[in-house]
DNA sequence: TTATCGCCTTGACAATTATCAATCAAAAGG
DNA sequence: CCTTTTGATTGATAATTGTCAAGGCGATAA
């Protein structure tokens, strides 16, 4: 692959603490390849052959039975996704297709075993890195079990208005029906959600959100930090 | 603590490849406590000082926002819970109490982490421990976000009984109450849903479970590995 | 044995959420 | 420019799930 995008995948914490000639084997046995919008990547309950890496672009984590999809997180630049399966040579539990453009490293996953093997400093790192992003999916499950549709929405909103930088004004970072399916509901109930929220002062112009009046959106949704802080 | 607890700990995965030296500092740290049912033992928020281990008797954990509350998972003999926390030095997301006389040996986080950055198995095993448990997370959320209550609780009374050994008849293993919490439903709802498996063969005399129609449940059911497997 | 307690169940009802069909609006393509 | 497509919205309705209140049933203790 491309030295070029090197440094940037060094820099990530899976990756900054390695034996440099470890993180080189990683690296030779890498490539990177350029994908349309709306391709499949990965499909689960296939073998995990690799650990991915977005460069850029944007990838949607989804899961399907019988019949039904949802999604289950999107994955930005820089980071890794199918870490756990890769470590425990299991089965992808989730399916990836990119949403737009994007350019994402494989690394076999037989080589991430290896190295995780012999390089003390890329096991601890992969311990942080699972341990942090257990803990997201149980604040996430916590989310889902512990709230309305209506107040998963409500703090969807502000947490996406810390995200844009913290103004009353930002924009949703994708698509309406995508965010009906991380949330857990239909794109028609979402669409009704943001009328349900006018009472506490959140206007909805496409895909921009205005924020009129941020003490009653707060009041409504008390936000958590152990449920909405996705960053301890 | 106690010696006699040693050799069932240190046949955990978690603890089994370690250094002995390092395995004896760990325990010389340690203490067993014996708690009595009903028991709350830590909440969710407080800083992270101990790992626990369930060496007896059974320990449920619970999250809580708004006034609500559900339970996330019940820990049984002999597992370790509280493991992120402790490796990122974050506050608990969940509470936990037990659910009847129990004894749990708590191990100072600290130690924890002194241990696991001096010591390269135990770090490999927590890798492999936290990849698991990710992934047992990862199948609940598909669980909650894929399937209505009904279909939850057909899926548990097949997972059930394959835990209890596969016969037609078996026991559930907590109450009622809290398996209504475990599936996201209320106890009200748990109890119709029984009722909506009766024209799958389903009987429910108190605790006792009986599947007259293992075909037509599982027809119903769509069991999924990828969703239903915990070993994987 | 009888009283009490806790848990489960049931009925009636309300709230929430999903489904289906139609319409609208904006983006993409010719 | 106009057509086609796609996603978003809306209305009507149904299914699912939750709430509240009452009653039942079995375990436990006096």
């Amino acid at each position: 692959m491309p030295q070029s995008a090197y440094p940037e995948i060094r820099k990530l914490d899976l990756f900054a603490a390695m034996a440099e000639d470890h993180f080189q084997t990683l690296m030779r046995g890498a490539y990177v390849q350029n994908f349309p919008a709306h391709i499949d990547l990965i499909a689960e309950g296939e073998p995990s052959d690799f650990l991915h890496i977005v460069l850029s672009g944007s990838v949607d984590l989804f899961a399907q039975w019988n019949g039904r999809d949802t999604s289950m997180a999107t994955v930005r630049p820089i980071s890794t996704f199918i870490l756990a399966a890769t470590i425990r040579e299991a089965p992808y539990l989730m399916s990836a297709r990119t949403l737009e453009k994007s350019r994402i490293v494989l690394i076999p996953s037989q080589d991430v075993r290896a190295v995780f093997d012999i390089d003390a400093n890329f096991a601890r790192a992969i311990v942080t890195e699972l341990a942090q992003r257990y803990r997201a999916v149980i604040k996430t499950q916590k989310d889902l079990k512990l709230r309305t549709s209506l107040e998963r929405l409500a703090n969807y909103i502000l947490r996406q208005q810390k995200r844009a930088g913290g103004g009353p004004t930002f924009g949703l970072e994708f698509e309406k029906r995508r965010l009906a399916s991380v949330l857990g509901m239909t794109p028609e109930n979402l669409s009704r959600a943001f009328k349900g929220l006018d009472p506490y002062g959140v206007v909805v112009d496409g895909t921009r959100i205005t924020i009129g009046s941020q003490t009653d959106l707060e009041r409504f949704a008390k936000p958590n930090p152990l449920i909405d802080d996705f960053t301890t």
